[in-house]
DNA sequence: CTGAAAGCGCTAACAA
DNA sequence: TTGTTAGCGCTTTCAG
């Protein structure tokens, strides 16, 4: 019986309550030290602080969340993780968070598709203190209910109809508007365009560009070069594919409503036995980490993806010191990014054979 | 007086005790039928669960874990997010978790420089039931704090040399023996290696079956080879610059230990004017995403990412289940994924040249 | 099979 | 400035 180190699994973690013996005061006392309550006399807050370190006392989460304090975590609903979009806003969030001393915890959409799921989780779980939502895609039911409880969140990368979300996205219009017209200046009149969703705002921004540009260009709008698409690397490979061997005359380029669409073209252009961008060109939009690596490294237009996680990440903590603040937007500049995926049309290579 | 809905901000959450008064049962009950406690009259059970569904009940989490209940959230440690790596190991892990219904915290390692915040996080704090490491490269002392409180976890893609611990891990050694036996065949003796940090025990192996492999060969290993590397893009690029600047006598391949330097080894290949992979050959280690997004698309060891992801959720969750299980090292198998980056030495156009 | 009651560790009035 | 006292919502003995 002298030694017990064999069998006492569990020793019991330190609480505040052991600190307040320890340091000669009450539990309320070293509870008002720790969340840096103003009006304690400065040997107290020594004792404990002291206290504190000695015995390594950590606050238990969920017994102060429940008490009704800060839980510091921030729900972090995405789509996926396993692309570089998520994952650089993210990063940007990360910071952001790490600054304030939150973390987030992980949603992913793909396993919640009735809205109890998340719900639930979200909010009515009493976990998290906000909410960040990353391109999501299925809305209004949920934002509805967030909103009626008040309950911080920001959206990133997609708009609330109802004006009425915190959200910060880019300047998609801008974005393909400059895209399409750099397209046209470098001689291309047969653009084809593949589109996201129509669901996500941010797809008919793009598309809204798309068009705004042409026309303005003077270049009428062709309705056959506009690829119903979903954002998905895949689909922008079939899409593009079933267009190239359609036989129909041919687009000299495509602008891909995202770089993953835009990657899945890539492929389908290579395979049709097409060069990039010699004749076709491609331009994607984002800016993922990818599209430096690809070859040719893809001209795309850039969202500024951590800067925008940072941003809302901010956003968000600001609406949880003040629930009261009004629903704010927040747009960001996107920026055209000239690599080598796009060409001038008529090639240079066909002047020279044609001379 | 009549109708309140402008200024009620919180009302107040469904608790388990609104289920008991609507189903006519004890607090008690509720949770017995919530926790699935099998004696438990069939009709009670359907009446609260009639309930549960009507008043739209959700368990609150920090109410849950205090009492001693399960959080189903589990803590991921990663260096970061905004890698394929990670993001591919992540996707994996959420699979697994999902299934079981739990979630995972994000905790990042870069912001916890000292032990204690980690710790502090991570298992004091109550909140999370089990931890999985992703790569973690400070290791000694949060393991043990985490084995002396019986505290499960997991490590990925990281050993712990005392062994004590549960890891999910892939053929290191193997891989890195059939890699450089491949390029061996192919005619390469001047191979350059790229190694990680020594710390990290995976770079260790790695680089151990590249040797092994040389001298099975007969090839003497080359000390001057050997690059000093931490499985940085930045690192691999500069590191490859140096050498092939040095203006020694060139090695014919390089093998980069995981993919990321290998990108960065293929920037300096080409800035220095070699093409890869007639002038040199690369190979990389992971099998990243981006792998075969790159041009020319890297021959690498294939690690299965998410797949190890997925194991070691389960490993972890049956951790949670049954506390004194022994510790257990799950090895998953490497594949060599011969792509676009590598050549035969001499090269064939030098052949045909010389023909 | 079910209810009553006692906390889990903390925060937030309310006194002192 | 500090201590006392209630809970937060749930799980879990302990009695029926």
């Amino acid at each position: 019986m002298v030694d017990d180190n064999s069998s006492s699994n569990k020793r019991r973690t330190v609480t505040i309550a052991d600190v307040a013996n320890a340091s000669g005061t009450s539990g309320a006392t070293v509870s008002r030290v720790l969340s840096g309550y103003e009006f304690v006399k400065e040997s107290t807050r020594n004792r404990v602080m002291e206290a504190v370190k000695r015995l390594g006392y950590v606050a238990n989460l969920p017994a102060r969340s429940l008490a009704g304090g800060r839980s510091r975590i921030i729900g972090l609903l995405v789509p996926n993780l396993d692309n570089g979009y998520v994952g650089t806003i993210a990063q940007g969030i990360d910071q952001a968070l790490a600054s304030a001393n939150y973390d987030p915890i992980l949603y992913t959409s793909h396993r919640h598709p009735g809205k109890e799921t998340f719900y639930a989780n979200a909010i009515a779980n009493g976990l998290t203190e906000g909410l960040l939502l990353v391109a999501p895609q299925v809305l209004t039911t949920y934002l509805d209910s967030l909103r009626e409880r008040n309950f911080p969140y920001v959206l990133i990368d997609q708009t609330d109809a109802t004006e009425n979300s915190n959200v910060v996205e880019s300047t998609n219009r801008q974005g393909a508007y400059e895209a399409t017209q750099y397209l046209v200046k470098l001689g291309h009149t047969r653009i084809a365009f593949i589109r996201g969703a129509l669901t996500v705002q941010s797809a008919k921004d793009r598309l809204q560009g798309f068009k705004d540009a042409l026309e303005d260009c003077g270049i009428p709008v062709c309705e056959d070069l506009i690829l119903e698409g979903n954002y998905q690397q895949q689909n922008g490979y079939e899409t593009t594919k079933t267009l190239l061997q359609s036989g129909e005359s041919l687009p000299t380029a495509i602008f891909a409503s995202n770089d993953l669409s835009a990657f899945g073209a890539m492929d389908a252009v290579r395979e049709c036995g097409f060069s990039i961008p010699e004749d076709i060109s491609i331009i994607g939009f984002d800016d993922v980490p990818q599209s430096s690596m690809v070859y040719p490294k893809l001209t795309t237009v850039r969202q500024p993806l951590e800067l925008m996680g940072k941003v809302a990440a901010r956003m968000l903590l600001e609406r949880i010191g003040c629930p009261n603040l009004p629903p704010q937007r927040n747009t960001l500049d996107t920026q055209l990014i000239i690599r080598d995926s796009c060409g001038p049309y008529p090639a240079q290579r066909d002047r020279i054979e044609q001379a």
